[in-house]
DNA sequence: CTGAAAGCGCTTACAG
DNA sequence: CTGAAAGCGCTTACAG
């Protein structure tokens, strides 16, 4: 391995000047720049991250955190995980850091002392539940991190969100318009803070448009495909006049088309229904799914940036807003 | 930061004492072990990896590199590469080792000083094109790999694979099986090993089942669902007495299966098709797809197992062969 | 514009 | 069982 000393010897410069000229700092003359940089190349040199950072005390790591997924099952499925890893390195890269990925298992006691261990100190975080004991405790340290789809502003913390519920009502309003005034909703697990948002979303389009909104119009589909299927069923049974659902996921209105056409209804001539995520198959099932469409690459893009911007003193504010765009498909 | 040096004060023990006693070196009284650990619990100590690994001259770490998907439409697909790394960190963090996740774009001129660069000593690679020369040269390195997907098997590398031939001569077998003798072959990148070995199983089912094999019913895909779609039209006009179709991807597959019903064609009455990889919505869309699955979770598990065995010089072999399933559906 | 030297926090061969 | 000391490869304050 070839090091700055053997640089060094090589150029017949002390170790101090081949740094600062490799690092380019301005105390260096152009000349001695070029000849140890040629040098350095000519002899494959690498910098030691670890020597560096143990001499600067610091680290370029960030880290993205995320919740591991305990079923296998689910793991066969779309997964926003990689397009935000994808997008964070692209960001941190061009930037000169380093991301590195820690699955966090459901049965790590306190999320504070996993980041100490891992010698963790700026983190983008995506698939906590924003009431997690464990997780509100990380957000009253010292570190700092960017939260993927969980509002969130204070010292060191900062959020990266899509507002749900303005899209949640763009949904809902599509399907209004379609024509469909008895519009149910199946939204997801109630400790997402996006099912909260998605619900309000829901209520302001029917209070835009002057209809009725009945809690009681509103189930808990728990993110659960099947579940939102057998829902489906007894929603019909029980409210045989409501002609359009509103899923809080694509994967639950796939289930509840599923029951519709079981129960020999035509979508989108009896009922409509629109999702929400934007799944790959959503494009592919029949009829076609519409829904909400996030991007979730640009997630973690932002995240990096938002990140970097705060460690950095760079950013006026904490909170970055991304939108979505409704994807009107044939099943509304 | 509390330091060893911190923690050796309030010990009133040597930095070296208390170095060996939290690494549980064995010529440390367990008295002292127990001490130094409850005072470095005590004053949260963090063991800095940057000065270890300095100190050791190594890391821990296993990388997982991947190659790096240019196209963000295809982020929006299922993705191998999430199940995988969860596979691989359950396995290395069960076995001290950490994994770091590298995603390796394609401007990048060499692998090996990218390694060099990044300090990547030990690497589980997946995604990449069998004869690429930077790959290959990669392969000529000292550096311990295993690759998921490409059989190799040398000095410091390893692989796991699935067989591609067999269970792709198994998914053209249930084919012929169901009634359907003409069977084309829809393939994908002929740079991909898997295309090479899912075309040999094709030709194996063919002959084992004394059906004349002509090169003129193997069509290139690219792995392309629209390219598999206007080929389809082609072949079928071509060849209109071709009734069964082998996809080497689901994507293919599903492409095929648009085409011949926007022909009026039947599945799998007139025509049977099936695919390769199961991902998620094969089970979902109309007629649901027959498949062969596979886990990619475990692929990502046996590979960590297999690269800490290489470089622990505990396994006995550098090739794991994984099993895959045939998924009979709906469409043959 | 350049260099000698100290220091980052850890590990370990050597000596006891 | 324990400690003093050297060393990993880098950066930078200090001095010239």
């Amino acid at each position: 391995m070839t090091t700055l000393k053997d640089i060094a010897k090589a150029c017949g410069l002390s170790i101090t000047q081949v740094s600062r000229a490799l690092n380019n700092h301005k105390d260096v003359s152009e000349e001695t720049k070029i000849k140890v940089s040629e040098i350095a190349i000519q002899m494959g040199y690498v910098k030691n991250m670890s020597a560096q950072r143990l001499a600067m005390q610091i680290s370029n790591q960030i880290a993205l955190v995320v919740k591991g997924i305990e079923d296998e099952n689910e793991l066969m499925e779309y997964n926003s995980v990689y397009p935000i890893l994808c997008g964070s390195t692209k960001y941190a890269t061009q930037h000169n850091y380093e991301i590195a990925m820690y699955i966090i298992q459901d049965d790590i006691k306190s999320y504070v002392k996993y980041f100490q261990q891992k010698g963790i100190g700026k983190a983008i975080l995506f698939g906590f539940e924003y009431n997690d004991i464990r997780f509100l405790e990380l957000l009253e340290s010292h570190y700092t991190c960017v939260c993927i789809d969980i509002p969130i502003e204070k010292e060191n913390k900062g959020c990266v969100i899509t507002d749900n519920t303005l899209y949640a009502s763009y949904a809902v309003e599509a399907l209004i318009k379609s024509g469909k005034k008895n519009v149910a909703m199946i939204n997801g697990k109630s400790q997402a803070i996006v099912s909260i948002e998605r619900e309000a979303g829901y209520l302001v389009a029917l209070r835009n448009h002057n209809l009725e909104h009945r809690q009681k119009y509103i189930f808990d589909g728990n993110f659960d495909r099947v579940k939102a299927e057998s829902l489906t069923f007894q929603i019909m049974k029980d409210y045989p006049d409501i002609n359009g659902f509103f899923c809080a996921s694509d994967y639950m209105a796939m289930g509840c088309m599923n029951a519709l056409q079981a129960l020999g209804k035509k979508i989108p001539q009896d009922v409509g229904v629109i999702g929400f995520d934007n799944i790959p198959m959503s494009r592919f099932i029949k009829p076609s799914l519409s829904t909400v469409s996030q991007n979730d690459f640009n997630k973690g893009y932002e995240a990096a940036k938002l990140l970097i911007g705060i460690c950095e003193n760079s950013t006026n504010t904490n909170v970055t807003r991304l939108s979505c765009s409704l994807e009107i498909r044939q099943s509304i």
